[in-house]
DNA sequence: ACTAGATGCGTGCGCACGCACCGACCGACG
DNA sequence: CGTCGGTCGGTGCGTGCGCACGCATCTAGT
């Protein structure tokens, strides 16, 4: 906090990471207690919902979401056990898989997505004016790579997480499959 | 994403949610990568690392992080097995316990937050101009309630994350404590 | 047609974390 | 001085998720 940082880099940055983590948290924790699902069963949900046929591949959800295929593999196994959607398998791919809203699915999101909606246009938009929230997603679309600053996004090969350890042994020791 | 949000507010959302996780997916696998730390024992040794005697008590640090305190406790648990930081108890107060930095936890997190703040530069700070930042700042300020829009703040009475569930059961089943 | 590699999905395992709870302890009050 | 409610930190348990891998399938090359 003293010279690592400036004071407007630790306002910009730490503002960032505690403001937007309090802002989900509290978004997070609503969507829990009022409709009993997480923030990834919802994106899930709300793909599905705008989907032709309401149905997408496991996998095209995994690329829209913040989730790995494997991640995304178990939100719909969640979703199945909880009657909000169902597994199909893809005619066309025989290894693939469609998750399928269920009518159930749908009016749950509804309800979800009402309520959800109102606490985010509470806590989050309604804090901004029309020119603020259009200068934010500029901003978005910034850290994203479009819309480059510097240099011109030099193509992104695939999802990668942690893959390969240069430094530094994990803190609690286990490395992978040594 | 039809009716339910406009265009602009999927924009300010969807974009906040989307670009900034995707950037702490990416700030995150780095300082794992390269320092073998999660950003919460990143925090926790920041925090020891400019406090006064190089100590601080666990609930201090849990309020300052968005951890709780358990969760704190295990931290500390972690970076004591790594050998950067010592517990002691408190002599004012027999229940307390503080976290205390070594040396070998100093240095590392020295070398650490070299790497980390030289990556939170190229894939944030330097995408915006120093009034951007400031903006940006002003911004998080407003969702933290502080620079209230409306309403004058109400005072937060503790910190609660989900606690009584109102509506719909978890997706899962398994009611709270029945 | 056969085979080698790539790809889609699911699963075993491990980790990070929250909640509920416990024991130790503090402070106030009778 | 004893008691009693509140607080501090730690722990048992459950959940969400990623990685490594397995199986089934697709595709291209021979």
């Amino acid at each position: 906090m003293n010279d690592l940082f400036t004071k407007l880099e630790v306002a910009a940055w730490g503002g960032l990471v505690g403001a937007q983590g309090r802002l989900f948290l509290r978004i997070e924790d609503d969507l829990r207690r009022k409709s009993g699902i997480t923030h990834a069963e919802f994106e899930v949900l709300l793909r599905l919902c705008f989907a032709t046929k309401s149905r997408a591949r496991i996998q095209d959800l995994a690329a829209a979401s913040l989730l790995t295929r494997s991640g995304t593999s178990r939100v719909v196994e969640r979703l199945v056990r909880a009657g909000y959607v169902e597994r199909a398998g893809a005619e066309e791919d025989g290894r693939g898989a469609y998750a399928v809203l269920t009518k159930a699915g749908r009016e749950h999101f509804l309800t979800a997505a009402g309520q959800h909606v109102a606490l985010v246009r509470r806590e989050f938009l309604s804090k901004f004016s029309d020119a603020e929230l259009e200068q934010l997603a500029a901003f978005w679309r910034r850290i994203d790579g479009h819309e480059p600053p510097k240099d011109p996004a030099p193509r992104k090969p695939q999802r990668s997480r942690s893959t390969t350890s240069t430094t530094a042994s994990r803190i609690k020791g286990r490395r992978r499959r040594e």
